[in-house]
DNA sequence: ATTATTATTTATCAAATGTAAAAGGATAGG
DNA sequence: CCTATCCTTTTACATTTGATAAATAATAAT
């Protein structure tokens, strides 16, 4: 049963990159089997990210606060690789947390080991280098889009994309996901 | 004089990570220096990506446009490399073009043949996903700002983090790069 | 089931931002 | 030096969005 859920994540991550066979042996050492429950904090707000995560089944959000408003940085779906990339880039502590937004089947992978595995794996290394580019990526779109759309706009491009989103996660946390308060999206949905 | 170019950009690339002096050798060989006068592109709009430019000494900008307005999406210094990075990760056509905003000298970079030293040289790797971490980390951070801040508070905070940009480029771009209108930039800067 | 809690919508008003057009300023080329 | 062009500010007005509070709906806990 654990074995299923680290090798349905070998598998994932070997669609970045098919690194080769004794590099992914040595990873799937490192990878731990792990559940958070709804609404339970996968990692609290003011830790330094020294892990990742691949949320297997179930969603995550980041998030965090400003003057005290919650706002959700980003959701993070099943097959999707979950870090603050602010933090475990650059070693210093993160303002922001990693929340369930359902209870979520994930594993996790310790970060300072899984980088000096790259020394002596460079297929590991590259694996991980397309999965951060395709997170690069994945940032940059979400930046155009709240930089130069209308909150109607930014609504209407969730819907056509992540339409699940919608249906998963309240709407308080789409809206600051959105950019926009919880009554502005309100009042979108109304149609007007 | 050109390999004084080409030097100086080794060492800024070297303050990523330290590769070794085989593969500095051979990156060198990619290395090509060159000039854009302002307002010229160096890249113009709907190419693919296969050139990484690290910046010298000038300013560029990448933009595109939305419904026929010119957005920047960012501005790059010197010491910057500056890359279309949806495109140069997808190998898909970009939307977006790189425009110089003052006279400028770059080295650029081959991707492809860079790409395919790291077979060989997997420090040259290293540094490299060095380089796109912080670039990405950056646009994360970028990302916050504009997700709730308010249009001031944008303002103040590129005052406060890179004044010599608010002298240096023009208005109409910052008031984009800042993701609201040349009128609305002018009004926060009358002080109200 | 009932109550308490949380989430969502609605309403009202104020503030921020966008649009359009005009008026100054600055700059470059002849 | 003068004109043409581009950049920036200003004005007036329309729209969007935010803030606050109250009403309603949904959910969880007992």
């Amino acid at each position: 049963m654990k074995k299923n859920v680290i090798e349905k994540t070998i598998e994932y991550l070997s669609t970045f990159y098919k690194a080769d066979a004794t590099a992914l042996e040595a990873l799937t050492t490192l990878c731990f089997e792990g559940k958070v429950a709804k609404g339970k904090d996968l990692q609290p707000i003011g830790h330094t990210c020294r892990t990742i995560y691949i949320n297997v089944e179930g969603l995550l959000r980041i998030y965090y606060f400003k003057d005290g408003i919650d706002i959700t940085e980003s959701f993070e779906k099943e097959n999707s690789v979950v870090v603050r990339v602010e933090s475990l880039f650059s070693g210093r502590a993160s303002r922001k947390g990693i929340q369930a937004v359902e209870n979520t089947t994930f594993v996790s992978i310790s970060a300072p080991p899984l980088f000096a595995l790259f020394d002596h794996h460079p297929s590991l290394e590259r694996l991980f280098r397309k999965v951060f580019e395709a997170g690069y990526i994945k940032t940059v779109n979400r930046l155009e889009s709240l930089q130069f759309h209308t909150a109607e706009e930014r609504y209407r491009q969730l819907m056509d994309e992540q339409p699940d989103i919608l249906q998963r996660a309240p709407l308080k946390h789409i809206a600051s996901y959105l950019g926009m308060t919880q009554v502005s999206l309100s009042r979108i949905r109304a149609h007007r």
